[in-house]
RNA sequence: GGGCGAAUAGCUCAGUUGGUUAGAGCACCUGCCUUACACGCAGGGUGUCGGGGGUUCGAGUCCCUCUUCGCCCA
């Protein structure tokens, strides 16, 4: 049989992630049947993970890399659990951001959206999505996402608008979709309605306006209000008190004189008055603000509306005279200025302070948002939270990390009515038509397909002008990629419900929560029964990385410098639950550090072990005899299902499996709700396992043994290549190149064979055996040689003698398991090792371990004395000291007879162990240092 | 203003129902280019568990309180 040529020193990533990915896909190892899922028959349970949609026009940034690496992470893993895994990708038409990228193209031709009219402006949005909108997906695949790309989906594609007007004309034919007139949060910007959670809080240091209304009939009284916004004050209809507050209850009933607009206003009792805010009055002005809008239904006043669209004043509704010449068609700002010049002048400006409060602004322009009186299409939420917010508290979904439950559960109990109307062109047009000549005027037709006539009249019908916000479309996302509304659809039945969905806490509200609403809504089941939120990328100042801080870290640019694998490594190990991932764009070598040493490391151990290994085959680990295996490969064996087993458990079940009375049949039971997916931990398990334990001490021990042909070379050949096996199929999720190039070469590989789907590791449940337990004093000895040689500077290269002294505690088994183990010793200490039965005379450093055994380094010369003396007083100093307080804990009565046996036992067998070694230490030091 | 959470090593974080001498990774310090790996090897823990009080034989862990910070909501 002829070697494999030796590997490479270093390994190219840049050369081998595309070859290993384009292998993958060529293999179809991403592309899940539905006809495998157990739900249809299949023989598979299939496990699912909708890709939240990047906004088609976005590039990839260390925020996407983080998701989707979490993601892949976890379908790689139910893959190799025997899942059918299916990952779906796709975009997200993303209706004002994309809108706003292609005005501000427009822009820079000097024309703007209405210049072009609504269908050209349309087409050139769709041309831009046709030429840019792949981008992010190409880019994911060059940090190994293992998404099933034949199912690409997209927001506004054909197949999701039809899953968008079935929802609409659904809800709306439940009484869930009504048509309302109110004050909206309104961009004058992008001039559309935004939702509550798409008007972001900022808080800012403003003003408060103190501005004296005049009561009318007596002269020299007047009421002072505070606002912030002066500017409204023309559209004032009313001065509210609360009914409870003594100042004021007289004026109930009477007028003031409105400044300015100078006419006549009630003044009128309501709860909305908050006494302790301000001066306890508040101006009414129901067109431009949502809680005085209330007011204003409740006592029946007009609603004059004295702002446009674009934020300038003006008579634009019920405002008749209200709005003087001079401040007409200014901008709302410049306004507010003016306005206070006008009343500093008039005597009417009391006091200006200044006041913390929160701002609301356009999450996509960061525009001040104005509060509208306009028509808008609303979603009736509490009937759709009621089930989303029981699916919670009954387990079906759990959410990680658990205090986002509370959060969730918060929002939902308090929720409000969802608009989801948007006076943009960009988006799915909502499905209703208007007939304007009916006599007398029809109801409004909701349809699934276009109407052109009128049912009723025959005459031409117009649509309505709105889109509906995005997140209406993304929240459909688990169900219209599967196929919904098609009931017949075979991804529906296979993968629906979906699994897990990885997403970031921002979105926990746009989209999280209304997944969940509509797809209990509309299925009945939740959509999926674990969301885990994860935390965001941030900058050594804690900054979250952002385009326009210009402090973020090209993924692509990690991947070109390092590798997929090395950016892949640093983020998962690097991120507790739910915790920020502080990275330094400053410095991509240092941040990356970890991924690309492991990956080194890794190809080294891979490198070094194929090379010793050879091609000729293998055994199967289970052919060995069990009697040809040293003490070091029980141990490495024990230590792999040891690492098996935390890997295990840090990942959780992949599913709930308590049968539960709800919708969803199942439920994460407690002891497993909070338990999985503690990625983190999961790759430091599999680290230190191939790191510290296969390459430092199996690969140390077992060097000799390799070189001289024979069944023992057999055995460690065997173990060796089963071990690291296992070691790659345990990284494979986290590092997937570097782990199938080298599973790849392991000898007796197939052709066509790929880790990607092999098996995940399995513990072998063999019970901790004695041999690998005696492996652990040979592991003891070595250690305290080390320390030696450490404490005393002593060169690791430098050969030294080593007396071992057995503890004669176990009638002489101990020194027959050192005799036996001397040779390893040697190796892994560098040094002549021996077993004595006395401590020679003369210069020695020593070290007691467990159960009284002595290791002495006798050294004259290389040693320091003095330096030996020092540190054995020291640790006799520091027993001493350990001694006295367990000692007092034992002598304190009420310990004894309260803390359980079990505790006062163990407490007394380590004084024990404590005080047997302190003797020996003693024993050192007089004969050591003659005192 | 309401709610939730956090505060443990230089940094990011674990620490299960209270029970040995509080841990991990990174960073750091010391010694080494020891024939797979200096992107490495060997050794080293550097801590008033935010402050104060309480419960308990025993508190990082439970209770109260204060401080600081973060997130969500209004």
């Amino acid at each position: 049989m002829t070697s494999p040529p030796p590997l490479p020193d270093r390994y190219d990533f840049a050369a081998t992630e595309p070859e290993i990915y384009r292998a993958w896909l060529d293999a179809g190892c991403f592309d899940a049947h539905a006809e495998h899922s157990s739900r249809v028959g299949g023989e598979r349970q299939p496990y699912t993970i909708v890709m939240p949609p990047p906004n088609v026009t976005a590039i990839l940034h260390v925020g996407h890399g983080l998701n989707n690496t979490i993601q892949d992470v976890i379908v790689r893993w139910a893959r190799m659990r025997g899942a059918e895994a299916l990952w779906v990708p796709g975009t997200d038409h993303a209706g004002i951001a994309t809108q706003n990228v292609v005005e501000k193209l427009v822009a820079a031709e000097g024309k703007t959206r209405f210049d072009l009219g609504r269908a050209a402006f349309v087409q050139r949005t769709e041309e831009f999505v046709a030429r840019t909108g792949g981008t992010i997906l190409e880019q994911l695949r060059a940090i190994g996402a293992s998404a099933d790309w034949s199912r690409t989906a997209y927001t506004l594609s054909p197949e999701l608008s039809v899953a968008v007007r079935e929802a609409f004309v659904r809800l709306y034919e439940r009484g869930l979709i009504y048509r309302g007139h109110r004050v909206i949060h309104w961009c004058p910007r992008c001039l559309t309605s935004l939702s509550d959670e798409e008007a972001e809080f900022n808080d800012e240091t403003g003003k408060l306006y103190h501005i004296g209304y005049p009561v009318e009939g007596q002269p020299g009284r007047e009421l002072v209000i505070a606002t912030t916004r002066p500017e409204t004050m023309l559209g004032d209809v009313a001065l509210a008190v609360n009914p409870d507050d003594e100042r004021y209850r007289d004026l109930i009933g009477h007028s003031v004189r409105l400044p300015i607009v100078n006419r006549s206003i009630p003044v009128i009792a309501d709860a909305y008055a908050d006494p302790t805010f301000g001066t306890g009055v508040v101006k009414i002005t129901p067109a431009h603000d949502a809680n005085d809008f209330e007011v204003g239904r409740r006592h029946s006043l007009p609603m004059p509306v004295v702002i446009d669209e674009t934020g300038k004043l003006g008579e634009i509704a019920d405002a008749d005279g209200r709005v003087p010449a001079e401040l007409n068609g200014m901008d709302r700002f410049e306004a507010r200025e003016r306005i206070v010049e006008i009343l500093r002048t008039s005597g009417e400006l009391k006091k200006i302070e200044t006041h913390q409060h929160a701002v609301r602004h356009c999450y996509r322009c960061d525009t001040v948002v104005e509060p509208r009186l306009s028509d808008q299409w609303f979603v009736k939420m509490e009937p759709l939270a009621r089930p989303a917010l029981q699916a919670v508290r009954d387990g079906a979904i759990r959410i990680l990390p658990e205090r986002w439950e509370a959060v969730y559960v918060n929002w939902l109990t308090n929720i409000r009515d969802w608009n989801i109307s948007r006076q943009l062109w960009w988006g799915h047009r909502v499905p209703v038509w208007y007939c304007d000549e009916c006599d007398p005027p029809q109801d409004i037709i909701v349809s699934r397909d276009d109407v052109r006539e009128c049912p009723h009249c025959g005459c031409p019908v117009r649509q309505d002008e709105d889109v509906l916000d995005t997140w209406f479309s993304s929240g459909l996302w688990p169900l219209s990629t599967l196929g919904w509304p098609d009931e017949q659809s075979a991804d529906l039945a296979a993968f629906y419900p979906t699994d897990t969905l990885v997403t970031a806490p921002e979105i926990l509200f746009f989209w999280v929560a209304r997944m969940i609403m509509l797809g209990y809504e509309f299925t009945g089941r939740a959509p999926y029964h674990t969301v885990y939120l994860h935390g965001t990328a941030r900058d050594t100042q804690h900054r979250k990385m952002s385009k326009s801080l210009g402090n973020g870290i090209d993924p692509l640019d990690v991947t070109k410098l390092y590798g997929a694998d090395a950016l892949r490594w640093t983020l998962i190990a690097g991120m507790g639950m739910g915790a920020d991932v502080v990275l330094d764009p400053e410095d991509l070598d240092k941040s990356f550090a970890a991924g690309r040493n492991f990956g080194t490391k890794l190809w080294n151990i891979g490198r070094f072990l194929l090379d010793r290994v050879g091609s000729d085959p293998v055994q199967p680990l289970a052919a060995v005899d069990r009697g040809a295996l040293t003490r070091a490969d029980e141990w490495i064996l024990s230590r792999l299902d040891a690492a098996i087993a935390e890997c295990d458990r840090a990942l959780g079940p992949l599913w709930p499996t308590t049968p539960h009375d709800s919708p969803d049949g199942l439920v994460w039971r407690e002891s497993e709700r909070y338990a999985g997916l503690k990625l983190n931990e999961y790759a430091e398990a599999a680290r230190h396992f191939v790191w510290n334990e296969l390459a430092d001490w199996y690969l140390e021990s077992l060097k000799s043994r390799l070189e001289t042909p024979g069944a023992d070379r057999e055995a460690a050949r065997a173990v060796l290549v089963h071990a690291f096996d296992q070691a790659l199929r345990m990284l494979h999720p986290v590092v997937p190149f570097v782990t199938e190039s080298l599973w790849q070469r392991l000898p007796g590989r197939a052709a066509g064979e790929f880790l990607v789907r092999a098996s995940w590791p399995a513990a072998r449940g063999a019970k901790q055996s004695r041999a690998a337990q005696e492996f652990e004093q040979v592991r003891e000895v070595v250690l305290a040689v080390r320390q030696i040689r450490g404490d005393n500077a002593v060169a690791p290269g430098k050969m030294i003698e080593v007396l071992v002294r057995p503890s004669g505690a176990d009638g002489g088994e101990l020194r027959t398991l050192l005799e036996q183990e001397l040779a390893t010793i040697g190796r892994l200490t560098r040094s002549e090792t021996r077993i004595v039965d006395d401590v020679p005379e003369g210069a020695a450093a020593h070290a007691v371990i467990g159960g009284g055994t002595e290791v002495i380094v006798p050294l004259a010369g290389l040693i320091d004395v003095e330096k030996e003396c020092a540190r054995l007083r020291g640790e006799v100093a520091e027993l001493e000291k350990q001694i006295l307080s367990r000692e007092g804990r034992l002598n304190n009565a009420k310990y004894v007879e309260r803390a359980p046996e079990q505790v006062v036992a163990n407490d007394r067998a380590i004084l024990q162990e404590m005080k047997t070694k302190r003797e020996q230490l003693v024993d050192k030091v007089r004969s050591l240092c003659g005192a």
